[in-house]
DNA sequence: ACCATGAGTTTATTTTCTGGACTAACTATG
DNA sequence: CATAGTTAGTCCAGAAAATAAACTCATGGT
């Protein structure tokens, strides 16, 4: 299979993972909620070459995710900012951050800390349910196909539960 | 930069990435959550190559997130299963499928549905904060840098704050 | 004129992926 | 007993994609 044909698919992870699955993506999407918006700043930040510091930041400008904002007209220069719908990757980054956080932090503690202005402390993201506010976790989860779903009749049917891990 | 170069970074975004980071794998942990646990299973959802699928595998249980489970002897037959660690991907698997969601769902809708047991209603996964419980948005948090932060005096420090852009 | 900066392209090499065949250890069927 | 089927892989050669390093282009400074 390749990269483009997954976001022909119809499951949300697919047509999402078509855009954000990859590693240096994923390092730039990273770099652009720390603040960083200059090609040379990603370039440099990254350590990776030029070629994929362009690419990345061309596709996810194609995706609608970043676009190129002219800081300067002589000679013409853009930054690179998240969109409207690139902000809502913020829960995904973090959830990132906060699985690096929890599984590969050195004895010392994260790298980082993240302060919610709001209420004014250091806090670790929660995934909660939009209707009750709890903290949701996977096994209290039911799956089951959604209005999105049908078209073709292949595929991507639920197998059946998720009770996951039984340790 | 290589693969494994980026789990050598301090960071908590790299490190993850570095385990997660990868199309197929990121697929992978999707069909985990919905019950898939058979190599066969794997590999005819997924639609790749086997020795990608036999690979992806191996490395998610080689970084402790899935764990082989002998459901047979003779001969001997193993499920791949979501450990401890392994369910702690599901808020990033969930960010995932809501950003998808929300911005490629065509005009039916989602193609699958989450029902909270708990409280028995369908729920969109909402990032909130430990502390204070309320959503959290992106600009409304600041980062600085934690106590596992140095060490190596190269990379990495938050270049200033998030604000993004101003639409 | 010469060097520096910012933002990329071009080219050649390296790595990864695919598709198919093959192995292995059994079980079921005729 | 011979043959076919199931499950979980491995091996290999060619095709496709990712990557590093060098180069381009426009301009500004001295």
């Amino acid at each position: 299979m390749k990269w483009d044909a997954l976001s022909a698919e119809r499951c949300s992870v697919a047509r999402t993972v078509a855009v954000i699955g990859d590693r240096w993506t994923l390092m730039v999407l990273r770099d652009c909620f720390l603040g960083v918006r200059r090609f040379e700043d990603f370039q440099a930040r990254l350590g990776i070459s030029r070629t994929i510091t362009a690419e990345r930041l061309k596709h996810l400008t194609d995706e609608g995710v970043l676009k190129k904002v002219a800081y300067q007209d002589r000679p013409p220069r853009f930054e690179y900012r998240l969109t409207d719908k690139g902000l809502d990757l913020y829960p995904l980054v973090m959830a990132i951050v906060n699985f690096g956080d929890r599984h590969y932090a050195g004895e010392a503690g994260p790298p980082l800390l993240h302060r919610h202005k709001a209420c004014g402390h250091d806090f670790e993201p929660v995934m909660t349910c939009s209707c009750c506010q709890e903290p949701i976790k996977a096994r209290e989860v039911e799956t089951r196909a959604g209005p999105g779903s049908s078209s073709h009749p292949h595929d991507s049917t639920p197998p059946h539960a998720v009770e996951s891990a039984g340790s």
